[in-house]
DNA sequence: ATTCAAAAGGTTAACGATTACAATTTGATA
DNA sequence: TATCAAATTGTAATCGTTAACCTTTTGAAT
């Protein structure tokens, strides 16, 4: 079981009968010591594998080259992309990432963020919980200069960078696609009351009717709760009996689309002959349902990568200098349409 | 921009008049303190809202409370539920996670572990890339003693725990599903030549065939190359345009599934009548495909679960004795046939 | 009054690495 | 030869926290 210990400059230092300061300096390249030595010390090094301690390193630069993560849910085709891109965008700069959840919980949330400082990471990303609406829990965060990125569901009172898909240009393209398709009654499942996109994609859908005088009816918007596969189905069936059915539907996502999609299909009408409908995330669920589903594509990995290089670029400033740079910027991705089979 | 500084125990102890030590005992409850000057602290403390310091904890005790988690891919249904459950373990016992991707290359991986190793985690989770064949990259972490997790794919040669999903039972179980359900010539479109559930589900298939006497033929066998909808729509064209076409077919995913599924009814075949279908993962794109997918349900939380909770015990274990316990034990987690609309 | 122990707090070294600031040696210049 | 600067290596403090081991004070038992 001969654990061996990890390899220290300490060790080095010892087998070549120097000081640790020496050796420090060999392995950081100063100019001021005799190229011999130099050799020697990087030579050992690599024999023995000798690797930094990070934690020392934390400790003395008060830098973890390490950056937190707090997402409402993992189990999400979109989210799943974000990470990706945080994560190609980490790699190149050399930074770690740790991930939390927090389950859309204002409670849990607020924990994590509190367990990430522990942690001291260098900057936070984060998308909001569907039950945040204040900033309190980001005080500790601000008042220690720790940067801060939202993404996706973002907080509009809180003063930090934000990487937004544009939701009110892909919910107005949506709606537009349907009526370029001939659909004269519309109806909309959208998102809870509070969040940023469920809000943008709704007046999106406004815009587009207005724009197109198209009167809009309150019952034929219906809002979800859980914005899953049932409740597209469930609101579906009720809007297909309405005296006056529609004959389009944007739906806030790809899942609440496929529900609607098959609610439809069961109650016997054709898509999309008889309805079209259209979701909002290009996920893969709309991909290989049958017929294939029209959606807004959210560029999710776009989003992370640009999210995370915004954050590191702050953190490098940060340290830096002390400049007070501008703050509250808005990056607006710009959605995309994917015309199919249900359109 | 009055960036406040980090409170320290030392800035309480400056502020009331002791040590630093004193401030720790007090924090730390040690027995042999004035209780009243141990009230004091704590109640700056928590007014000052301390918080300790991980890295310098990390650097004292030499655990950092973090694993490290190596997965081929992120965005996939599969590994999110298995994040989801390390999480669950992780938080549980008050652990971080670090996540990292391999992109199935064999080159980054290795990389990516001796990131894990410089960034001093506790323990390492992996699901190995499908290009890896030996475990020379994991020597460092063995010499150094920290604990090793394999899941979902494994090392057959390295010695470490190992928690898995009963694929051999799966493809039996969903082979003989099929056959259950009257078919006589059943193909079955696998997954690489290598990686262990690929052969555990090809195994478990031509075990349902010869214990029901039924004729294995190559032709009915075709071999995924990267496992997606793709691969699963063009396989099935050719399957069925044999001269004796399946009427059954098990699929090593319900990507490919779904693919197969499509093409069958692009050929105006009828599903579940004219052939039968079963995938393998119980991912979302099943459910709500028309019809509905079978499957073998892959618990993906529970392998998350069950292998961040061995890894832990296994970090806690060793830093109380160092005992050398029994390794190399291989957890069998079982699936389950979900029928649904298209057997 | 003397002795001793419990109570309460402090000293110091340690974890691993960095860096400002010596200290020593060497060789060149006046 | 005396002086000084360059070359090379070392000393010590620091980051924040802990813990083994002292020191001082207090008061009780003899």
């Amino acid at each position: 079981m001969s654990k061996k210990k990890r390899v220290t400059q300490k060790m080095i230092a010892q087998e070549l009968g120097l000081t640790v300061t020496t050796v420090s300096k060999a392995l950081k390249d100063y100019p001021d010591l005799n190229p011999a030595t130099k050799k020697k010390i990087k030579d050992l090094a690599r024999k023995w594998h000798y690797i930094p301690d990070s934690q020392a390193l934390a400790l003395r630069s008060q830098h973890t080259q390490t950056i937190g993560l707090i997402i409402p849910e993992i189990v999400h085709f979109f989210f799943s992309n974000v990470i990706q891109g945080i994560l190609h965008s980490a790699e190149e700069k050399g930074y770690q990432l740790i991930i939390t959840v927090s389950r859309n919980d204002r409670e849990i949330e607020e924990r994590q963020l509190e367990l990430l400082y522990t942690q001291r990471v260098d900057g936070v990303l984060i998308s909001i919980s569907n039950e945040t609406n204040d900033s309190n829990h980001f005080r500790l965060l601000k008042e220690q200069g720790v940067p801060v990125v939202m993404f996706d569901k973002v907080l509009a009172d809180f003063d930090c960078k934000k990487v937004l898909v544009d939701d009110f240009k892909g919910g107005e393209m949506a709606t537009q696609h349907l009526i370029d398709c001939g659909c004269k009654r519309i109806a909309h499942i959208r998102g809870p009351m509070t969040p940023n996109n469920s809000i943008g994609r709704y007046q999106g859908y406004l815009k587009a009717l207005t724009d197109n005088k198209i009167h809009t009816s309150e019952e034929l918007i219906k809002v979800c709760n859980k914005v899953d596969y049932e409740e597209g189905y469930k609101f579906t069936q009720e809007l297909l009996q309405l005296p006056d059915p529609p004959d389009g539907i944007f739906a806030i996502t790809d899942q609440v689309g496929v529900g609607a999609l098959r609610a439809a299909q069961d109650l016997g009408l054709k898509v999309p002959e008889d309805l079209k409908i259209i979701g909002f995330s290009n996920s893969q669920i709309g991909q290989v349902s049958n017929p294939p589903l029209s959606t807004i594509h959210q560029p999710g990995f776009e989003i992370g990568k640009t999210a995370a290089r915004l954050l590191i670029d702050e953190i490098d400033l940060e340290s830096n200098s002390s400049l007070p740079e501008n703050l509250a910027e808005e990056y607006l991705l710009s959605t995309k349409l994917i015309s199919r089979g249900s359109t």
